[in-house]
Parts: structure tokens; sequence; C-alpha cells
DNA sequence: TCTTGTTCCGTAAACGATTTAGAAATGGAT
DNA sequence: ATCCATTTCTAAATCGTTTACGGAACAAGA
């Protein structure tokens, strides 16, 4: 059932009847009624690939995940991430595209999805430091909206991200409260943009009290792996002065760290104090009604929300000035922390 | 740069050009060079949105997520199986679209892209026993592909899936060899085809030997979380006569169990024994070079790989009959079991 | 020479909606 | 009765491809 034939049973034209279904004043409203109970009636639904022709719009947006080619691994913020945005997306009649391409093609998918007219905006996940896809995507005239940053970036861009630096700083505020000075980091990949603002909290906080870092006690791994932090965590305490505090960038790292304590007989929260960036991920809560670990939380879906919304809002209006919208981490208090033991 | 465009530059007529580009045999060899050789530096891209129109074809094919409304919980293996299945799609000139929608709201979501030919196919994720959804899309005329099965579809179908009920055989199997009798399952929600099918392996194994499962050691929680692990295995361990085996569904409840283990000062694969079914997801290894955990394997990537080349075939030419794929699950030893403690 | 076939290319009509421009009907004011 | 404005609708162009059909040019066979 088409738009034709459905005029035809009515009698009408085709333009009366797309009229009275979009909603356009001029036209009665007695047919109007008339013809949306009839196409109700048979059922009719247009043609998304003939709206999408006549109207130059894709009603659909990309989102681009690039795949480490050597680890073949996809950050599990992404599922959380799209859960949030393809609501927004949905009750908007936007369909989600979703690409998933080795990372060194990525810009050539951009520009594929661009020219052949498949999406109208995308969402560029998972920044590193200085990323090139900023430029690229200005260039070819691409609405974008990044989820986080890329520090080094000369021009302005759409952005929703969560104060990563502020965060870890008030993490290891909170460990130096409690008399810890080991302080041992389990970060990400640092070309990520988002571990060197991390990395940058604890710096901050170190030096506010005249402390430095001891390189020693970074562990930036390429997988932010339940194994990695164990390893990280394996390593922080066999030192001669071991940790006596680790601050993860993932509850799953904090789960490998954890695992390590509890391996040499040691008690989380009372003999080493761990400290996680809790993306409140559905299927990794930490904790249910009591957080197991002291955590920094902001809910990634959250974020996934905002960067959609953000992203029609642009499409709409390609004019408006680069939008931006920091968010801020709580930080919560669970079991995992405590005092430096004397 | 469009069709007609590059037809005039080029004082050709644009079907010639369509043709030249699409390897049509009626155009001489080197005007069709010509073509092409034109189409390179003018970087033209044909339409996708025009392409869609003229052919009838969409182009993409659907993953429908069920969100359950009240977890708001995607399953963690989703992220992994669409890495396996959007290579494929790529490589094949489609688009991947994923609509994440509260599981009471899946049928017409499946109805939407079908009516307004937003999809050429659809995958199937989780399927329930006796799941509406098999029969709703063949009514519908739509192709699709059930990652899974589902008890109880009177009617064949396609579908891709691991033999769960044999991989929760011989994991059984393989605990009652090692003495376990009081083996406790931490299933998922049995009203998903998967988590019967792996409660019936369990029962195959214990019947095969003239014992039968007591029901006090049957968790069957409604998410597969850590936290439902944990909790599983502290009531299980807390029983008159405490479980000495656990079988998990997923490795997110062994690692649930795992610190309920350690946390009573036991010891995983001495005092207590446990095998997880591994779905090999990226951001979740069961070790780098030894198994943390014995497990039942089998890629979900992989499983999204088959399931996509399927959904292709089956789009292409409809009038195949049910295609199955049944992947089986290796056994793999690792670290977490042993014999029963005497 | 006339027919037949092949090769290569063009014309025009799809595909199914939106949208521009304009026409018919209606009603009110002059 | 005429004019104008408003309301309501239609015809036709448009989006950018694909594709059914037809035709010109040329060679080969009768």
């Amino acid at each position: 059932m088409n738009l034709k034939e459905l005029a035809a049973k009515l009698g009408l034209s085709p333009t009366t009847v797309s009229r009275a279904l979009n909603g356009y004043p001029e036209v009665n409203e007695t047919t109007r009624e008339r013809v949306i109970a009839a196409a109700r009636r048979h059922n009719y639904r247009p043609n998304a690939r003939a709206i999408r022709l006549a109207t130059g719009r894709a009603l659909a947006v990309g989102h681009v995940i690039p795949l480490n080619h050597r680890s073949e691994m996809m950050n599990p913020i992404f599922a959380d991430f799209i859960t949030g945005s393809g609501e927004t997306y949905m009750r908007n009649g936007y369909d989600m595209i979703l690409s998933i391409v080795p990372d060194e093609a990525e810009e050539q998918t951009y520009r594929d999805l661009m020219s052949r007219g498949s999406v109208d905006g995308v969402i560029v996940h998972a920044p590193k430091v200085n990323d090139p896809r900023i430029r690229a995507l200005r260039e070819m005239g691409m609405p974008f909206v990044v989820h986080g940053r890329s520090t080094g970036a000369e021009l302005d861009y759409n952005w929703v991200d969560v104060n990563n630096r502020r965060a870890f700083q008030r993490a290891a505020e909170f460990l130096l409260d409690l008399g810890h000075r080991r302080i041992a980091l389990v970060n990400g990949n640092e070309t990520m943009d988002f571990a060197v603002r991390r990395r940058a909290g604890l710096t901050d906080a170190m030096a506010a009290r005249g402390l430095t870092l001891d390189h020693g006690l970074i562990f930036a791994s390429a997988e932010m792996t339940e194994t990695h932090g164990h390893r990280a965590a394996e390593a922080g305490l066999s030192l001669p002065e071991p940790a006596t505090a680790f601050l993860c960038a993932s509850m799953l790292q904090g789960m490998g760290v954890r695992r390590a304590i509890e391996g040499r007989g040691l008690k989380m929260g009372r003999d080493v104090s761990v400290i996680i960036f809790d993306d409140d991920l559905s299927y990794l809560r930490n904790g249910e009604d009591v957080p197991i670990f002291t955590a920094t939380r902001s809910s990634v879906k959250e974020a996934g929300r905002l960067a959609a919304e953000m992203l029609l809002q642009v499409i709409g209006q390609p004019e408006l000035p680069a939008q931006h919208r920091m968010l801020e981490a709580e930080l919560i208090l669970g079991q995992s922390t405590g005092p430096v033991p004397v």
C-alpha cells in the first residue's frame, strides 16, 4: 500500500494525502481525519526510502566504532552508550547505523557515509589526543558530536564528556587524605584522551601537596581488562615499596586488582585501598545496595543520551556554535578504601 | 557530483555511465575505462538513497535488541556479536541498523522496519522459549536469522546456535567424573531458550548416572551479573550440604562465584570447582595464556559472523529452505576445577 | 542488395514520496 | 455582478538512481 494507491482509494490526490498525514495546515480537518482513518485502516506506512530521496535527508545517524586491529577488542562501554542514544533516535524517527571498522579505515568510512548520503551526522567514539578525525569531519562538512574530547584539536567542536581530570583529582585527594602516598594508577591506553586527563588529575592532586608521581606506579595498558588489572596490581604490590592504593580506570581493572589483593591474603579496603572509575554499566553494577568499590561514577548511558540529543540538534541547526556538555562524576563511598595501614 | 552531472561531463547519457560503473556488459571497454577514470577523478559516489529507491532494496539489515524494561540491561554478549556480523555487512555493502527497544515493543519494531522498507532482513536476538517473534516475522515475510533457537516453535526457521545442551552436559560429566555430586547451576533467566537447554544438559548428565537434580541448587537469575553469581554462590555454600561445584552460564557469574569462594577463605579449584560458559568476549578474556576457569567455550563473535553470512544469503535467495548452523563449544581445562574434597 | 545479428548507446519510464506552482471552489465585501 | 482573499485541492516537477525498450551503426550471410 503506497501513497498513490491510498489516494486513489480516497478519491484524493497524493499531495493532499501526504499533507494530511504530515500535519500541514492547508487541508480541511474533516478530510484530514478521513485520510488518517483510511491510512490506519489500510495499514499504510510511508516508504522510508522514498522519503529519504525526496527530502534529501538520511534520517539516520552513524556510530563509527574503531576496532583495534590487533586486539579486536570492542570497548565494553559502547553497549551502554548506545542504549542511551538509541532511545533518543527512535523517539525522533532516526535510524542508528553502526559501522565497526579497523581503526585505520575510520576516516574513509566517514567519508563514504558522507558522500553516499547514508547519514545526517555521526558520533565520534574514543577520541585520541590530537585526533585527526575532528579536522577531517569538519572539512567534509559532516555534523558530528564527540564522546569525549581531544586535547590539541585547534578548532572548536561539539562534545559531551565527563570531567575525567576532576574525577581522578578528587579520588586522589580522598586517598591522600587517608594517608596514602604510594598511589598506583591503573590507566587505559594513554594515546586515548580520557586516559591522559585522568593521569593529569592524579598529578594535580599530588602536586597540590608537593608530591610527585612515581613512574614505577603507572600502569597504562592498552586494554582495560580484568587480566590487566590483575597484572598491574601484582606488579604494584611486589615493589620494594609496594603501592598502598590503586586508582583504576575501569570496573574490570578494579576486579582484577581485587583478585590480586585477595590472592595475597590481603583485604581490600583494609590493607590496600582501591578506587575505580565506574561507568555505571548495566551488566557491571558496582554492587546493588552497598557499593563494592569506592568510585567516581558517571553513567555512560546518560552520556549517550545527551550526545544523541546534541547531535540531532546540530543536524537540525547546522549554524549553531559548537555545543559542549561537561558531566561531573560523583565520588561514591564503598568498601574498598580505608586509611593507609601503619 | 551526481550521475547526471558526471554523464554531462563525459558527453554520455546517465544510463551508459551507470552501466559502465556497475559492470554491465553492453558498454565498450574503452568507454568504461573512461567513465571509471572520470568517476574517480571527480570523486563520484552514487547516492545511496537513490539506489535504495530505484532498486527497491534497503541494503541494510536490522538488529533489534530487546531491552528488559525493569533492569534496562543490555546483554553484554551483544557487543561482540555485532563485531562479528559488522564486518560481513561492510564487505557486502550493507548497513547495520540497530534498534534498541523495550521488549514489549519489539514485534511492532519489526513490523515498522518491514513496512517502511528500512531493512532487507533482521537478526533476532535472545530468543525465548516459544518466542512469538518467529511466527510474526514469518507471517510478515521478513527474512530473518535467529541467534539461538526457540523450543516450541512449530515452524522451521533459520538459526545459528551453539549446542548449549551438549556443552553443559559435557561440563557436568566432567564434574561428575571428578566425584562431584552437589553441583549447583548458576543459570540465566529460564524464560530464555538457551538457559532451558543448559539446564537440560545438566539434567541429562545427572540422569545418565542415575542422579537427580536438587532444586535447591538451581539459581536462575534474571541477570547474569557478577553480583548474582556472588549471591548464588553464597547461598549454595551456606546449605547444610553445600555445593562442591558450580556450573555458571557466564564469565561474570563465575567471577562472582569465585569472589564468594575466596571470601570464605576457600580456594577455587581445590575446595570448590567452577565451570563457566565462556562466550570468549573480547573484553572478558578467560585468562591470556592459561585459562582461569575451566570452561565450555564458543565465540559469540564467530556466531555473529555466521549469522550475518546466513542472513545475506537468505536475503539473496528467499526461496531457500531454512538454514541451520550448530556450533559446538570446546571444553577447556583451566585452574578452577579439581576432584571433590574428601 | 536485402536481411539478420551484434555491439553500443540513448530515451524515457519507473521507484514513492515531497513540494512548488497554480487552479477551482467558496464566501464576503463592495 | 465583480473582485479579492481564503480555503482546499490538483498537476507536475523533483530527488538520483536503475532498467525496459528502442535505435543507429556496422558487419556478415544469403
